[in-house]
DNA sequence: CAGAATACGGAACTATGATTCCGTTTGTCA
DNA sequence: TGACAAACGGAATCATAGTTCCGTATTCTG
């Protein structure tokens, strides 16, 4: 209860630290492979690191991966951020936000498994990013539509919606499934008529 | 390798008939409350039969989803083809068959998980069904693009690349997800403009 | 460089859930 | 009704994959 509030104590070895660097992107090359059923085993041996090296990093399978998802949600938010400070017609940024926005939730198959709703315990992981990505958007939103160049009717939470309809799209291999499709389709039905 | 070709024998005795059919609801009930673990003792269970008796109808459990994913296919392309009989303005029918569609997935939750890509196994069972679903959706587009009353370059693959995003939406529990109007921002989406 | 503290490796343990097996029961037909 | 085939029930089996444990190795500090 007492001692000093916040990790400190000393610093952390430095081959721990490496090692959960690489059993973080062992995770991501894993789970872009074999989706959400990757093995625990599987990561270790990626990473080059015993299963109980993996273990001591990540208690559970779950905080891995929301790992993996609060860190791909940050950059979208850093993304969404650097959107907004630009200027532009309000709806073409909107619109290139979003496009960013998938591009990297498409370099990434956790998220988008997250995004399907697999284990809605990993999002406890992401949820101050995740907050903060909606108030973003409602930003961009009011904008566009003060600018009259998006629908009146979209709200913040639509965003997300349709988003996740995209990573659904993602994670298809049908060859003829495009998510740059869909998103593009989507895009022009937020645009005001 | 001779015998009659096609099964034969005896008619199949009146039990084994009146549990195939338990067995199919039962399954369809548990996976829209457990989703895509539901476990085939559940499913023996609320049928109110053995283990046993399920695997002796569905050799496995990927065979049982793959016929609840038929029989709905063919709900589908059986509203499809009545959409195609009807009269009337072609997009509006394309627009209402594509509800009926989206109504009758929005109460089986094995053909959600299933358009989500969960198991690409499960579409083998229902393969016939979803070619002709293709061709009957393509149908609709031709007439309504004639009447130019829908975006020229919308194609046939759209469609379901567009429903799975819907499906994505009614898997999810979150309030502010609402496939109906996911839907609508769809349609409106091919609409022309 | 020694000793303590921190991490590591990976075999072993467990839990879960699909599938099998076989003795028993039920439906059908003569 | 009796006999046989078809079905059934559900305990037991098997496989998989997450998680734990503890002896060993590595890093850091003085």
């Amino acid at each position: 209860m007492s001692s000093s509030s916040i990790e400190s104590e000393r610093p952390q070895r430095a081959d721990a630290k490496r090692n959960r660097e690489r059993i973080l992107e062992s995770a991501r090359d894993a789970f872009a492979v074999h989706g959400p059923d990757t093995q625990m085993d599987e990561v270790a041996r990626l990473a080059g690191v015993g299963v109980g090296t993996v273990y001591r990093h990540f208690p559970t399978k779950e905080s891995l991966l929301g790992e993996l998802v609060r860190q791909q949600m940050e950059r979208m938010v850093d993304n969404t951020r650097a959107g907004l400070a630009r200027d532009g017609e309000p709806f073409a940024v909107f619109a290139d936000v979003l496009r960013e926005n998938a591009g990297i939730a498409s370099g990434n198959a956790a998220i988008q498994y997250a995004m399907l709703g697999a284990g809605e315990g990993v999002w406890e992981y992401a949820g101050v990013a995740q907050a903060e990505l909606i108030g973003l958007t409602e930003e961009m939103i009011t904008r566009a539509q003060r600018a009259a160049t998006m629908r009146a009717d979209v709200t913040a939470m639509d965003i997300p919606m349709l988003m996740c309809g995209v990573c659904a799209t993602m994670t298809h291999t049908k060859p003829h499934f495009d998510w740059r499709r869909h998103l593009e389709l989507i895009i022009d039905a937020l645009r005001a008529p």
